[in-house]
DNA sequence: CAGATACTATGACCAAGTATTAGGAGTAGA
DNA sequence: TCTACTCCTAATACTTGGTCATAGTATCTG
């Protein structure tokens, strides 16, 4: 059974190189691991990892997706409802990607962005700006939990409005903000109270 | 000249279609833009546009550097100075990828996001989670200015630290933040003061 | 020893190119 | 009108990084 061992761990390298450099080409491959080429092929088709130029093409494609999920929503997580002027619901996966690494947990800014960005656009103005934000983080989120962000319009003066947002998972507080909210006409405005 | 005129539009509109794909194999773009394969690659070659694959790859790679510098680091931002448990200095370029594209003003989770991540990078333990933040936008920030956020432990009492944090951009403050840090042992520890 | 499993080798083929050379079409100036 | 020119197309040979199928060798194992 010495070849079969000798297998198994390759395709676990093989696997682990790939992860760690998916450019690299079924001839590094070979030389690396010092088998044939036809030995990596077989074994890429074993565990069904695809050639270099598709998994660079999948690469570069997840990569613009995420930009544009980002970039074009003006808003951090998914709009699910919202009446302008008045409150909003706004849904986000979270994933490791969002956390520490160690323990698995969310970093507080990916909660705060979540429930800023809804707070912004709950309000009914061409431009609008935080001015202050008081956030309290009730316990901490771990990387796969969905937050549900619940915002309300509590008070308004002028171009000033007063927001208030709480964040759940599973209807559990976990997180609770109060934003003050500016709508500016030209940006440059003063954001004083 | 009316060939001439065809040809530096078809080439104008080469790379647009190009940028906006980047995926796009020259047969395809060959029948778009009604001309051969050839054609084709005689304009890429003239405007030094690289091939679909290696474009494919360009893309990745940018991508997953993105992705590294933001994951693998833990703070947001350039540390440039830290005395763990006393203060500590970052510093952060700011791009139109953060903004709001029609005002080009920073969104204010990026301004957090590099304040929080610096003061929970202070604090002198294994697991650091912030339990409250109050912060003050004190004006809007343009993308491409470079913000200096600087922290400093001003109180603590038993696991609870006290961050305050003042970004600057050439000296002049755009944002003041007050961070209630918590060193924790086991992630799930409460979180309550 | 036979049979299974693992590995290597070979050859045909493909996509999407590069690089080079050659030739036809239209146009502009002498 | 002829010539020279650019522009476009075509044809050919070669490259990379593969797929797919098929055959041969090595090695172990019951």
């Amino acid at each position: 059974m010495k070849a079969k061992l000798r297998k198994s761990e390759r395709l676990k390298k093989l696997s682990k190189v790939i992860k760690e450099d998916p450019f690299i080409t079924d001839r590094e491959l070979a030389s690396i691991l010092r088998v044939s080429i036809q030995t990596v092929r077989l074994d890429r088709l074993e565990l069904g990892i695809p050639e270099s130029r598709e998994r660079t093409r999948r690469l570069a494609q997840e990569a613009t997706d995420k930009v544009k999920s980002v970039g074009t929503g003006e808003v951090i997580g998914e709009l699910i409802h919202v009446e302008l002027g008045q409150e909003g619901i706004s849904v986000m996966e979270t994933d490791k990607d969002m956390a520490f690494r160690r323990t698995s947990i969310v970093r507080g800014h990916h909660i705060f962005a979540q429930a800023n960005s809804l707070a912004v656009a709950l309000v009914d103005a061409e431009i609008a700006l935080t001015g202050t934000a008081t956030v309290k983080y009730l316990r901490p989120v771990k990387a796969g939990e969905r937050l549900v962000a619940r915002a309300k319009i509590t008070g308004r003066n002028n171009r000033k409005y007063v927001v208030e947002v709480i964040t759940k998972i599973n209807r559990e507080d976990v997180f609770i903000g109060e934003f003050i909210v500016f709508a500016v006409e030209r940006p440059g405005d003063s954001l004083d109270a």
